[in-house]
DNA sequence: TTAATACTAAACTGTTTAGTATAATGATGT
DNA sequence: ACATCATTATACTAAACAGTTTAGTATTAA
C-alpha cells in the first residue's frame, strides 16, 4: 500500500520533482484549500497514488513545496564596491527586479501570507530564509559605510526593504497601479535621498 | 421564493448584520475556499436559505464582506499640531496600534492579500479605501512641513507607511518575532531619525 | 379569516474532495 | 524465467460542498 519513502530526499530527475512542479503550479494559483490533489497529480504528469507514495498527505506536500521554494528563491544581492549612492540603488533595483521578473515570486509571497495563519511554521521558514538574510546583509553593508552616519543600520535596513516590499505589495500584488500610481524609480530616489542626506549636508 | 432584497441596506439588528458577522468570522479565519456556506449560516445564527435570500452566492457575500470591512476599518490618524518629531511619532504609533489592537485588522489584511489573485477588484477596494487615504494624508502633512526639506513628500509617505507595514508583516503576520526580533519603537526611532535628519543638521 | 412576508430546519441534487484499494504494466536484476 | 519494485489507471468510500427546494412556523396587517 504505502510505498517506501523516497530513497534520496531531493533527487534530480525524480518523480518528486514532477510532483512538486505540479504542486507549485496549483498551490500558487489556487491556494491551499483551492487546490485538489487530483489536479496536482495530473499537472505533475503522475498518478495520484504516486503522489501519496512520495508525500504523506496534502499538508505534507504543501509544506515540502514551501520549504523548497523558500530555499531556492533566496534573494542574493551582490553589493558592488562603489559609493553608497550607486550601491544602494543597485540593491534596490535588484530586489525589485527579483520580485517583478521572477514570475512565481509574487505569487509565492502571496501564498505564504495567505496561509500564515493556518501554517505559522511555513511563514517562519519564509522569514528565516528570505527576510532575515536580506535584512542582515543590508544591515552589514549599511554599518560598513561610516559616511552615512546611520545611528541604527538594522532599523534602516528594515526601512529600506520595507519600503520596497510595500511598494510591490500595493502596486503589483494588490493591483493598485492605477489607484495610487508611482514610478518605481521615484520611490527609490526618495529612499536614497533620505538615507544619503547626511552626505550632501557635510 | 427569493425574498426581497433588504429594505434598509445597512440597518441595525438585521439579519444582514448577523450573516455578515458569521461570514466575517469564517472567511477571516479560513479564507475564501476554506469557508462553507453552511458554516457561515450556522455561525451567523441564521438558516442557509436566509443567507441565499440576502446574498446571491458565495462570491457576492464575500465581496459584500470585504467592502464592509474596507469601509469601516478606515485608518484615521489625527495629526497633532506640534513639531514634526512629535507628530510623526504619534502617527506611527497610531497606525501600529490600529493593526495590533484591532483584533481583526491583521486577519483582514491577510485575507485581502490572499484573495488578491482571484479577486483583484476587492484588493483594489482595499487600496482605494485604506492605503490611498493614508498615503495622501501623510503626504499632505509632510508637504506642509518645510523644515523637513523633503524633496518628495509622497515618496517619503510611502516609505514611512511601508516601513510600518513591513514591520507588522514580518513580526506579527508571519510570526517572525523570535527570528528577527526588534522593538517597535526602535524601528520608529530609526524612521524618525532618517526623516528628521535635515533639522538637526541646520 | 385571509394573505403576504420572513424565516427555519431539513432534505435533496449533483459535484468535488482527500485518501485508499486493486489490478495491470513495465522495468530491473537474478 | 522469475521475482521485486515502481508506477499507472481506475474505481472506490465517506465526507463536504454550493445551491435549491420543501414543508412548516411565526408575525403582521387588511
Amino acid at each position: 500500500m504505502a510505498r517506501t519513502k523516497p530513497i534520496e530526499p531531493d533527487a534530480a530527475g525524480d518523480k518528486t520533482e514532477q510532483i512538486l512542479q505540479g504542486a507549485m503550479q496549483e498551490f500558487l494559483t489556487h491556494g491551499y484549500a483551492g487546490t485538489s490533489m487530483d489536479k496536482v497529480a495530473k499537472t505533475g504528469g503522475v498518478s495520484k497514488a504516486t503522489v501519496y507514495s512520495y508525500f504523506q498527505d496534502k499538508e505534507g506536500l504543501f509544506a515540502a513545496l514551501i520549504q523548497r521554494l523558500a530555499a531556492e528563491k533566496l534573494v542574493y544581492f551582490p553589493v558592488p564596491e562603489t559609493e553608497p549612492a550607486i550601491a544602494l540603488r543597485f540593491i534596490a533595483t535588484t530586489i525589485m527586479d527579483q520580485a517583478s521578473h521572477e514570475p512565481h515570486f509574487l505569487t509565492f509571497v502571496r501564498l505564504v501570507i495567505a496561509e500564515s495563519g493556518r501554517f505559522p511554521q511555513l511563514a517562519q521558514i519564509f522569514v528565516k530564509n528570505l527576510a532575515k538574510p536580506g535584512i542582515e546583509r543590508l544591515t552589514q553593508y549599511l554599518a560598513s559605510c561610516p559616511e552615512l552616519q546611520l545611528a541604527d543600520p538594522e532599523a534602516t535596513a528594515r526601512i529600506f526593504i520595507g519600503s520596497l516590499v510595500y511598494f510591490q505589495l500595493t502596486q503589483d500584488m494588490m493591483h493598485g497601479q492605477e489607484i495610487i500610481p508611482m514610478e518605481r524609480d521615484r520611490l527609490i530616489d526618495g529612499l536614497l535621498q533620505l538615507i544619503l542626506r547626511s552626505e550632501s549636508n557635510s
